[in-house]
DNA sequence: GGGTGGCGATACTTCTCAGGTATGGAAGGC
DNA sequence: GCCTTCCATACCTGAGAAGTATCGCCACCC
């Protein structure tokens, strides 16, 4: 059975008549009957009766027509579907970032983006950048934020470009101390107990902090280990020491805390926007598309590797 | 598009290899190649990613491929849902009956017909033997339970057979001078106020009746007025009158009543099935088959009607 | 009651297009 | 660098979809 029978039947119920209905199809009223007759032969039953009056679909027939709508119609929406996807207006986009890109690009981003594809389902998760690699190259995410280019085996298959700068600040509660200065020096930083991210985690974190500590890592080892930036804020305001983060921390600010700048000032990792290019998918271009429009260096750097053709 | 396509684009996405599709639709791979090409022009983008590692749907062709399976399955069930109706092992059967064959064969006879057709929809309409008639005529009914052989105009067009013979009962409550005599006489029915049928619903119990009571119209006109045979019953029982209807009504007894013969015995027009025969189904069939295996001789009937060929 | 017109089925021809064979071309693998 | 694998292209063949002509049937109508 071809698609053509079913079109043929609900042309024929519609018209109730061969000769009109052939007439609607655009062909001859011989080649319809022929067709009607295969199909309920094919059907093993009488789908029309033949009257007078006109041509009326039987039981039979009312059973098969109901059916046959409904699989035109989804017919008709496979090819509606595979427009809609292949344009990127539906689909998914998983995406995985490190908890501090909460902060700065990725509410400007992801409201841009859900704004112009309200039929994308976002699946977002926070993760710390190697794992976040590495779902990537096993085609378990789409799009990666991470702290640092991707490095490693594998790595040189993924497409990165930077999206922030970032150094190094504190945070400590209003009641500490150092609240209110502009700015903490390295020296100061070692006489505290300090908050910081956990080395494992943000490998590229702990060695600028190494750096701006010097050979003193002790304070490092018994640093208060916390993995979101928010959670090193909060304790910072309980005064459990100095917390050590990414400046768009400067992005959630609350009461009762305050944020110095690092002397020496520190250079973390760039954020870094990565993909896989053999995975490309229309959702991911839209994606890159709006995160083009949002800062027009990414745009830059993407036409770059592109030649501005996707 | 052609359903052809549908199943080439599923075959492709399960083996993953043209070569390997084509041999599973027992078709060459250029055929496939160029089914599949001219899939995706039609529906404007690319289904399938063909890659060293194999042929994989894209975002667009997973879209395509989840219509196309429903599409597919509806056209299967298409044919499917066709034989079972062309068997009468669905659809509808309208019924319009005469409340007291609610009595005696309509309980058997649904019975078993639920049990056998449990996927047919049973439609009962309790109405007047008239209205029946009308229905069958205009295609509201498909079958219909009545009180006499249809007449009138187009009663030509219906094909009818007996059901059950029947006559006048009477039934008083308990308490009543005439419960305990096992049978009242006409005599005595004159002396009695009445409870009947209403004479426009059922214009031939009417008719018996007058024949019964002879020239003393009077009786009848003063006699309480229900449809419904229950009704009868009951207000018989609170000591009314006495209750005249079909002798089937002895197929409802409760405590507190006294079924009477009346005599002479007055025949009451037989119950009779009737059905359209211009408007036979296959579900019609089935219920007329049900009945025939219930009643040996309502089958003999029918069978002499249609010469055993239906 | 024979003529007539409308309608679906049938007979037969035509031609489109699905499918077959042969081959090309590109990408890995050894 | 050659060979293999795999999909695409080119071209041919044949099935069958569609066209034309006609038949058979039934209602309708002078």
């Amino acid at each position: 059975m071809e698609a053509r029978h079913l079109r043929y039947a609900l042309a024929l119920a519609e018209h109730g008549h061969f000769g009109r209905a052939a007439h609607a199809l655009g062909i001859a009223q011989p080649p319809l009957s022929k067709q009607i007759a295969d199909l309920e032969r094919e059907a093993g039953a009488r789908l029309f009766d033949r009257t007078r009056q006109g041509v009326f679909p039987t039981a039979a027939g009312e059973a098969f027509l109901s059916r046959a709508r409904r699989a035109l119609e989804e017919m008709a929406a496979a090819t509606v579907d595979a427009g809609r996807a292949a344009r990127g207006e539906t689909g998914r986009l998983r995406l995985g970032f490190i908890a501090s890109a909460l902060l700065d690009p990725l509410p400007d981003v992801l409201g841009r983006f859900g704004h112009e594809r309200p039929d994308v389902r976002l699946e977002l998760h926070e993760m710390a950048s190697g794992r976040s690699v590495a779902a990537l190259l096993a085609g378990e995410l789409d799009v990666a934020i991470t702290l640092g280019s991707p490095r490693g085996a594998g790595a040189e298959h993924l497409v990165s470009v930077p999206v922030g700068h970032d150094h190094l600040i504190a945070v400590v509660s209003s009641a500490h101390p150092y609240a209110g200065q502009a700015s903490v020096s390295a020296n100061q930083l070692r006489r505290q107990p300090l908050i910081v991210a956990p080395g494992e985690d943000e490998p590229a974190v702990a060695a600028g902090l190494r750096t701006l500590l010097g050979e003193d890592a002790a304070a490092l080892d018994g640093a208060t280990v916390a993995r979101d930036v928010h959670t090193i804020i909060g304790l910072a305001a309980c005064g459990v020491g100095v917390g050590l983060g990414p400046s768009r921390m400067l992005a959630a600010p609350r009461p009762g805390i305050w944020f110095c700048e690092v002397t020496p000032r520190t250079a973390l990792p760039d954020l870094v926007l990565s993909f896989a290019d053999r995975h490309r998918s229309p959702v991911l271009d839209a994606f890159l598309d709006t995160v083009r429009s949002n800062c027009p260096d990414v745009g830059a750097a993407l036409d770059r590797r592109f030649g501005g053709v996707r």
